[in-house]
DNA sequence: ACCTGAACACCGTTCAAGT
DNA sequence: ACCTGAACACCGTTCAAGT
C-alpha cells in the first residue's frame, strides 16, 4: 500500500516489497501466488477504505436523495486523493476480480451499497422507478468516468493536483445534472 | 498497434516491437525518444480511429440530439470493440498528453467534436443552457466510465467478450438517463 | 512452515562503434 | 542518418537447498 502511494501503479513490484520488509525477492511466494495476487490483495485494501468513506456518507445524511448527491461526491474525491490506488482498483493489473474473491466481494459490496441507496430513493419516489441497478449502473459509470478523467489530467488541467474544492464543484455539477436525469418525472 | 491489439497494454514493449521491425533493440531510439513515446504514438492513432468513428455518426444523422446519443453509443463501442487500444488511450502509460503534441491535439479535437454536437442542441433549445463545455464534460464522464467499468468486466460480467448487442442497449439505456438530465425543462 | 541464493528469460536504456 | 552489440540495472518466477 506505500509502495503503490509512494511509487505508483507502476512502481508495485514484487522485489521491492520484499526489500521493504527486508526479505529475498523469492519469499512473496510464500504468501502470494504471484504479482497479481500481490496487487489484488493492494486493490481490496483500496476498496475496503472507499468503502468506509462511502458508509461514513450516508451516515451522515438523512435523506436518501441527499446520500445519493454526497456518495458521488465522495466517489471522485476518493479518487482524486488516492489516484495511484484507485487505478490499481481498476486498472489492467488485475483482468479478473473474480479471481480474487476478497476484492471481488468487497468490490460487489461497495456496489450494492450504491443500489441500496437508490432504491431508498425510488421508495420515498424522489427517483423514477425501474431496476435500481440499472440507475446504479448509470451513477456509478458517471462517478467513475468523472474520477478517470480527473486523475488522468482530462478534466480540470491544472495538473498534477487539482484543488480539492474544484474537484467538489465538478463533481456536485455533474451528479446534479445525472440526478435530474434519474429523478421521477412531475 | 498489432502488439497492443494482441498482446495488450502490458505486451507493447520495445524490444518486441523492435524484433517485429527486423530490427536490433536499440533501433527505436533512433524514432522515439523512449518507450512512453513509443506509447503515446500507439494511442495518437487510437484517437484518430475514434475522430473518425464518431465523424462517421455525425455524418449518419440530422437531428443534433440524435447525434448526440448516436455518439454516446459509439464511443462505448469503439473501446469495448479495442479494449487494448483504448487502455492505452487512458491508462497511466502516458502520464501527461500535453507532453506529445500530437497526441494532446486530437485528442482536444475529439472532445472538442462532442462540444459542437451539444451547442447545436442548444441552439435548437433541445438542451438546457449553458456552458457547453461543461454538459460535454458530464456526457463525456458518463460514457468513458461505461467504456471502461464494461471493459473491465463490472458490467456485463459475461465475460471476456459481451455481445455487442448488450452493450448497445446498455449504452442506449445510460446515455438516455443522462440525456434526460441534461434536456431543457419543460 | 518459511526463507535464501542462484538462476532463467525477460525488460528499458545507454553508448561506443560501425556503414 | 540509421543501425548493431554489448552492457547495466532492473523485472517476475522457479527451484533446490537450508532452518
Amino acid at each position: 500500500v506505500d509502495l503503490v502511494r509512494e511509487a505508483g501503479p507502476a512502481g508495485v513490484t514484487l522485489r521491492e516489497a520484499a526489500r521493504r520488509a527486508g526479505v529475498s525477492s523469492a519469499a512473496p511466494y510464500r504468501h502470494f501466488a504471484d504479482k497479481e495476487a500481490l496487487v489484488a490483495a493492494v486493490a481490496e485494501e483500496g476498496f475496503r477504505a472507499l468503502g468506509a468513506a462511502m458508509a461514513e456518507v450516508v451516515r451522515k445524511h438523512r435523506d436518501p436523495l441527499a446520500q445519493l448527491e454526497a456518495l458521488g461526491v465522495a466517489y471522485v474525491r476518493f479518487a482524486v486523493g488516492h489516484p495511484s490506488h484507485y487505478r490499481v482498483m481498476f486498472g489492467p493489473e488485475v483482468p479478473d476480480k473474480r479471481a480474487h474473491p476478497g476484492l471481488h466481494e468487497v468490490a460487489t459490496g461497495t456496489f450494492n451499497a450504491l443500489v441500496s441507496v437508490i432504491a431508498a430513493c425510488q421508495a420515498t419516489d424522489r427517483l423514477r422507478a425501474g431496476d435500481p441497478t440499472e440507475l446504479a449502473e448509470a451513477a456509478w459509470a458517471l462517478t467513475h468516468g468523472l474520477a478517470d478523467l480527473v486523475i488522468d489530467g482530462h478534466l480540470l488541467r491544472g495538473r498534477p493536483a487539482p484543488a480539492p474544492s474544484d474537484v467538489e464543484r465538478l463533481a456536485r455539477r455533474v451528479v446534479r445534472l445525472l440526478r435530474e436525469g434519474l429523478e421521477s418525472r412531475s
